[in-house]
Formats: structure tokens, sequence, C-alpha cells
DNA sequence: TTTCCGATGAAGAAGATACTGATTGTAGAT
DNA sequence: ATCTACAATCAGTATCTTCTTCATCGGAAA
């Protein structure tokens, strides 16, 4: 049976949940706040965190950064209608979906279902990270790894090698990564394409190897699976 | 950069999605209804339709079959659970994908990107390749290889066989390949052909019998299916 | 056989890219 | 508002690849 964790100030809300929870055939366990959150997941296994993000210790925003930590476990935030927060942040934080309060408990437990049942197919497609033997490009997170170690890369630098790795086996001139990541307006030098290259490559450690030169042309990541 | 549309009636929804994508590394707009949405098809250039079924005005299945008389966009349908529809209709119109309502936007985005790498992949691996027996051209990789064994050339020789394979049968005076390969302006030794053509044989293998001389008058790549 | 034209190999010239270092631009902190 | 830190750009030089030319050889046409 799966477990799941309801972490909400309000008894009642952590009541009403944990109640159709079980109702739909899943364990329910509560925590108050953020902090007690934090220490149930470390001595126990959820398969997925509700979370109230207006809470008093620890919000949850910073309870599911810290538990991320610990655990890969999926989240699905509450929060209250016209409530402030940063969606972007959330996501960032690999929240699986948002639920705005009121909610009708049927609709929660959908969206528990929705979450839990293609886990697995999601994590299958694992899409959003893209993998060059041991490069790594994870698109949400906006980071690469290197043989597992994360590399820093300035905006241009990252820029760069997603477009090539969205164009990956294709021969790009200059004229046309000038057009497609600078924009249409810019009228700079051809060879600043160069600078960057060689900065891309000197962070891809062995991996430099996926970008080859066109002489004549431009350049090209060349990766055959 | 990928372009998405995302066509709901839902505001809320939209903009979940939207804040997703562009996390994700897409570019995205909105459409409220199946009309405004045909208006954008028409205007921008999209890679991908985000659409939901029931909308006023136009319903999404309506609005994908107008589309697709426009232009060939794969399209994800967002569906609420339990609503009727005929799965068939929807694959008979093109549509790549179901997503269920409701979804975590992590999901969809995984379908996203599983739509858009196929469509990728079929379109390198359809149009771009020419063969001539064992001798294949990549036009988009800007490579060829010789009975599937990869062989480099340098851009010069691969301009003049590219030049060729869009010429054949047709006799090219060295005045003409100068002109269109070497540009008007230049004014050098008919002979750096030769030269060329010698090099570009050596790599073609036994392929080299494609490129015939005609004595006193040029080259010519001789090919009948 | 003679003549002509193309094929070939080698070497210097030309051209393109890689890289260094300096300058300019920009965002965030104080 | 100013400062600071870092990123983006550009100019210049070093380095490497490719192109071109030339001299010679070989083979087909007359």
């Amino acid at each position: 049976m799966k477990k799941i964790l309801i972490v909400d100030d309000e008894e009642k809300i952590r009541e009403v949940i944990r109640e159709y929870a079980e109702f739909s055939g899943y364990a329910a366990e509560e925590a108050a706040d953020g902090m007690s959150a934090i220490g149930m997941v470390k001595l126990n296994d959820y398969d997925l965190i509700i979370m109230d993000i207006m809470m008093p210790k620890l919000d949850g925003f910073s309870a599911v950064k810290e538990i991320q930590k610990i655990k890969n476990i999926p989240v699905i935030m509450l929060s209250a209608r016209g409530e402030e927060y940063d969606k972007l942040f959330g996501f960032e934080l690999g929240i699986d979906d948002y639920v705005v309060k009121p909610f009708s408990p049927k609709e929660l437990m959908a969206r528990v279902n929705a979450v839990l049942n293609r886990r697995d197919a999601s994590e299958r497609n694992v899409s959003n990270i893209q993998k060059f033997e041991g490069l790594e490009i994870n698109i949400a997170a906006r980071t690469i790894s290197v043989d597992g170690k994360r590399v820093e890369l300035t905006p241009k630098e990252y820029d760069l090698l997603f477009y090539m790795i969205q164009h990956k086996n294709i021969a790009l001139s200059r004229e046309k990564l000038l057009e497609d990541i600078w924009g249409y307006d810019f009228f700079g030098d051809d060879r600043t394409i160069d600078t960057h290259v060689k900065n891309l490559r000197n962070c891809l450690g062995p991996y430099r190897k996926f970008i080859v030169t066109l002489r004549g042309v431009g350049y090209k990541f060349e990766y055959e699976e």
C-alpha cells in the first residue's frame, strides 16, 4: 500500500485529506509543520507528500528543499487562492503538481493518482535529462554534469550547448547559430562564436569531442546512439 | 528554441503549462479557444501544440482538424478524466499523444519531449540522406559514408560532390564548376579542379566510378536508378 | 607514333580556426 | 549611486588544415 505524508498546519484540512486518502486506498500520516515533516521523512518511507506552503516554523518550499536532499519523493503543493508564490521556484525543486485551496478532496486524490501512476512512466522517459555518455544535461535545472560532476556554465555557454544538442548531427553554420541563439538583431562578429565554443569545450572535458569543427562552415554536435 | 502553443480555456492551466514549458527550455504562447489557436497557427510557426478538447467556440478536435489543413504540427491533447472521446478519431487526425487531466506538469513535459524527439529523429532519417549504391550522403550532417563506413571530406571535396550529385547525369565543364562552386570571383587555374576530383575519387573508393571524365570538357556524376 | 589532355604527388601559399589577453558590458551587492 | 564580479565580445597571433600550383607521368585519340 502506498503511503502519503500530509503536511498542513490546519488540523481540519489534514483530517479531511487523510480520510479521503485512506478511503482511496492509501496509508496516510500527518505532520503539522515543515520541521516535523522533515523528521518524519528521515524516519519513514513515503511515496508522496502533500504539502501546504504557508506554515509556521518552516514553510512548504523550504521543507521540500530539505526533503529533496534526503529522498526523492514526489510532492504536491497546496496553496491558498491568490497566495503569492514563485512557481518557477517550485518547479526547480521538482514539485510535481499544484492544487489551489479550496480544493475538492476528489480532485486532490485524482492528482495524487496521476502523479503516482505515472511516476514510473515519466521516470522511463526522463526526458528532462539528456545523456551523451558521461555528459548529462538537465534541461529543467539548466545544469550539466561531466562524469557525474556538476560543471557550471555561463548563460551563453549553456544556450549554445542546448541549441547544439537539440540539433545534434546537423551542420550548423555560424550565421545560423548567431541568428538562432543570439537573435536576428545581433550584428556582431562571427568569431564570437569561436570563443564561446572554445570556452564550452573547456567545460566539457573529455566530451569536447562531441563538438566537431566543420571547416568553412561552422560546428556540429555529433553523437550517434 | 522550440515553440509551443498552449490551447485551453482555463487561464490557470495555460499558465502552469507555459511556465513549466519555459522552464524546460521551450518558448510558449497561449490561446484560449480553438478559433484563436487557428489564427495563431496561421501567423506563427509552432513546433508543437498542446490542446484541450473541451473548449468554447471551437472544440479541440475541430481545431486540430483545421490546423492540420494548414500546417503539419504535432499535437498533444488534454482531456478531463472520464471525458468521452474517440481515441481512434484522434489518431486519425494525427494526434501524437493524450494526457488526462489532472496531470502533473512534469509528466506533460516528458511527453512533449518524447513527441518532439520522435519528430526530430524521423526527420533526420528520412529526407536528408541520398543513396547511390553503397555511397550515402547525409546533407544535414554534411557527412558521407562508403559501404556504411564514414569517410571524412575536406570542404571543397564535399562541396564538389554535393554539387555534382545535385547535377547528376549532366555534363559539367570546368568553367561551370569553378563558377558555381568557387564563385564568379575566382580566377585560378582550371587544373585545380582536376586535383580536387582526384582527391574526391580517392575518398569514394569503389564509387569513384560515378565520376566520369569527359575528355576536353570536364566531368559528370553518372548514376541512373 | 605523336600529340594532347587528364592523373598524380609534392610543396608552398592561402585560409580558417584556436587561443590569449584586453576591453566592454551587465547584474547584483553595498 | 557606486562598486564588484563575472560574462560577452573583439582584436591579434599562433597553429593547423586545406587549396592551389606546378612538374611529371601515363594513357587515349588522331
